[in-house]
DNA sequence: CCCCTAGAGTTTTTT
DNA sequence: ACTCTAGGGG
């Protein structure tokens, strides 16, 4: 046997245990930064260059492209070319490529195409249009959630049973007839990807029988994240014999929304018999003090399978509180530790800011900007979610696939060729009332004969598609990608807009042309002896991977950029010095999950997350006065802020640090401390009630200065907020 | 066909 | 308050 020490001397004795199990199965609950990647990549060169398995009996699942290239990348690094044959990519992916290998199976035409969230809503809207139903009542995004919903469920709309609902029966309806033009023009929806890869192995025995003596060991990357459907994957995979590596964190559960049962990770061990489980504790992140907090803060979640994280380094600084009067305030403080940290020798990239909602970022960023310090914000439009780029897809895809009505939508008249609403709406009808796709209608809509204008202009986007096509046989990817761009008019059309628009419009179509020149077909990540084809044209799997990999969206940092994003896409991220912004009842927790039991622990995780983002240094920040919608606010901190420890935080006000000089209780609300500073310097604390001459009853809302000239705000019931000076406002305490 | 305006919506995001 | 989009008017 070869030396094996690379393996496993690394690891320290829960990292060791998961990697060198024997039990069947595996839960490992690898708390925030303890390494689960490390475990991962360490599982498979274990199984591989010590049990002897071959990489080709191994699969691996991630949820985005950014983990999946990020394990094969340390795979690679760690076994070398011994990972050659490994199978490893997203569930779509994966979904992806085995529908391409068994499409008879699974029902498919061969040529067909995803659709991604935006195509999809396109169609949706389309066929709530054809049907004649009122958008406002039956909003498109509602439908779409359904739709999705349902699917994720793994229910097909014979298995909906809407009893007597009337709601949910039309939706099934929708469901239904959107399902049938899905069919007709040969297109597959995400979840649609992962619904038929279940069915395929539930219809096909054979299939299933194939696979399941081919994957012997399935390792899953963040689990928590996994919904109904893609358990359920999992476990006819894995059937009886096969073995699950199954590796999450249920306190960084924050996909519910979308789908992810965070109950599968706690199910998992019922599910199945001998099932070790191993808890990854031990952090190489965060701070002692960082990680007190951040335990403290997740001990108030009720459901939980239960972990501490702890760290053999030292606790490091205590957390920053600050309480920004209001959001500006509280925006030119994140600027001003920025500057601070950069002083005392930090990089300006290692600071993130996060937030609960993109709209926070606005005001972040204009006092960057305003302070000149450099920032780059994550998230956003992907490339091939780009307008321009999808419309070149979408010649594309008509080029490919004609009943492909979602393309055909999308570029009939634009650039406009004098395609008016009119003609479109006869195509539609024609197609309507024979059952065949828009194009088709089109032909016979050329043949009954229209008005010599309609005529021309339709024959003309006819010949172009087909002139395309022909014209880009047995061309590279790249020519034909040009000839569209350049013959279609989107070229031409984009260049006549000279604002910067449109000139970042036309770059984004020059990196398309790049990004198709650089396009490798996929090496098969599935190869099979059971199907005679693995892909399909260069042009469909290229296709097929500008809907499954939109672009990256968590870019290498930016030199010398702050970073912002939101709390959820900083997941996986970590940074020496994180502030998280705007940390208030409402905000977040978010107003739509307070009343709600089961929500509002999944804010909680999501807090967890944030903190557990920091390496070093944790500021949070919350705001007395918060501008919202076009409406003042003045929000409560957030009761996250009140779960964490006093003795890891350090309270900061802009007149200097208000941090009382005991120290002491554990529990119980910071307010007081808070308050008790306050209070020295105006003689009045926040959420004191006084009473005024003029203005009758309020609440203290913020307070601002010192002695006389101290000013405070106060919310008045009858007549609004008013800032007071205290020294002539003569308030009385109530 | 393009531009403008009125109206709606405004937690979080991947595939 | 602000942004996006649909639909109408020029």
């Amino acid at each position: 046997m070869d030396d094996i020490s690379h393996i496993i001397d690394t690891l320290n004795d829960a990292q060791r245990d998961a990697v060198t199990t024997e039990d069947q199965h595996a839960l490992i609950l690898a708390g925030a930064g303890s390494g689960k990647t490390k475990v991962l990549v360490h599982r498979i060169a274990w199984l591989t260059q010590v049990m002897g398995f071959s990489s080709y009996n191994i699969l691996a699942v991630t949820f985005t492209n950014k983990a999946a290239a990020e394990m094969r990348g340390r795979i690679e690094a760690l076994v070398g070319n011994q990972s050659q044959g490994l199978t490893m990519g997203t569930f779509h992916g994966i979904a992806y490529r085995l529908l391409r290998q068994h499409f008879q199976e699974a029902g498919l035409p061969q040529s067909f195409q995803i659709l991604d969230s935006d195509d999809q809503k396109r169609v949706i809207k389309r066929l709530l249009k054809t049907m004649e139903l009122d958008e406002q009542q039956w909003p498109h995004r509602q439908v779409q959630a359904f739709i999705n919903g349902e699917k994720e469920e793994g229910r097909r709309p014979q298995h909906i049973d809407p009893g007597h609902n009337p709601f949910v029966k039309r939706m099934v309806q929708i469901y239904q007839a959107y399902e049938a033009q899905c069919k007709k023009a040969g297109l597959v929806d995400f979840a649609e990807l992962l619904l038929r890869a279940h069915e395929l192995w539930l219809k096909h025995p054979h299939l299933l029988a194939h696979y399941q003596s081919r994957f012997r060991h399935i390792l899953v990357d963040e689990f928590q994240d996994t919904n109904t459907l893609q358990y359920a994957w999992l476990r006819v995979l894995a059937g009886a014999t096969g073995k699950l590596f199954i590796v999450g964190d249920d306190d960084q559960s924050i996909y519910g929304w979308r789908g992810a049962k965070i109950e599968n990770i706690r199910q998992f061990s019922q599910d199945f018999a001998n099932v070790k489980t191993v808890r990854l504790e031990q952090n190489y992140r965060s701070t002692g003090t960082i990680l007190k907090a951040a335990n403290a803060l997740i001990a108030h979640n009720q459901e939980r399978m239960g972990k501490t994280l702890w760290s053999a380094g030292d606790d490091g600084n205590p957390i920053k509180i600050y309480e920004a009067f209001n959001d500006l305030d509280e925006a030119q403080y994140v600027c001003n530790q920025v500057n601070q940290w950069v002083k005392e020798g930090g990089e300006r990239s290692d600071a993130a800011v996060l937030y609960r909602s993109n709209a926070q970022s606005r005001l972040i960023e204009q006092a960057l900007l305003q302070a000149k310090i450099p920032y780059r914000v994550y998230g956003g439009l992907r490339f091939y979610d780009r307008a321009e780029v999808k419309d070149v897809l979408a010649y594309l895809r008509l080029i490919l696939n004609r009943q492909d009505d979602a393309a055909f939508e999308r570029i009939y008249n634009h650039p406009p060729r004098g395609i008016g609403a009119k003609t479109a709406d006869m195509i539609r009808d024609i197609a309507k009332m024979e059952g065949v796709s828009l194009w088709n209608a089109m032909e016979s809509l050329l043949e009954q004969g229209l008005t010599a204008r309609a005529q021309t202009s339709l024959m003309s986007f006819k010949t172009l598609i087909e002139s395309l096509e022909e014209s880009g046989e047995g061309q590279e990817l790249k020519d034909q990608t040009m000839q569209v761009i350049s013959r279609s008019g989107l070229q031409l059309h984009f260049e006549k807009d000279t604002s910067e628009q449109g000139q970042s419009r036309l770059e984004n179509l020059d990196e398309l042309i790049n990004a198709t020149s650089v396009f490798k077909t996929p090496q098969s990540a599935i190869e099979d002896s059971l199907g005679d084809v693995a892909y399909a044209s260069p042009l469909a799997e290229f296709l097929a991977q500008a809907a499954l990999e939109a672009g990256e969206q968590q870019a290498d940092k930016w030199e010398s950029c702050v970073q912002l994003m939101t709390l959820h896409s900083a997941k996986g991220l970590e940074f020496p010095l994180v502030f998280m912004v705007g940390v208030e009842e409402g905000l977040f927790p978010s107003q739509q999950s307070t009343d709600d039991a089961y929500k509002l622990e999944e804010e909680r995780r999501l807090a967890y997350v944030g903190i557990t983002r920091a390496e070093k240094q944790l500021m949070i920040t919350f705001a007395n006065r918060r501008r919202m919608h076009g409406s003042e606010f003045y929000p409560q901190p957030s009761r996250f802020i009140k779960e964490i420890p006093n003795d890891c935080v350090d309270f900061v006000r802009l007149t200097g640090s208000a941090r009382p000089s005991s120290g002491g209780q554990t529990s119980g609300w910071n307010e007081t401390k808070l308050n008790d500073a306050l209070a020295q310097q105006t003689g009045f604390a926040l959420g004191d009630r006084v009473f005024h001459q003029k203005f009758g009853e309020g609440t203290v809302l913020a307070t601002e200065g010192a002695g006389e000239h101290a000013r405070i705000q106060v919310n008045f019931k009858a007549a609004g907020s008013k800032w007071l000076v205290v020294g002539f406002a003569k308030l009385e305490r109530l």
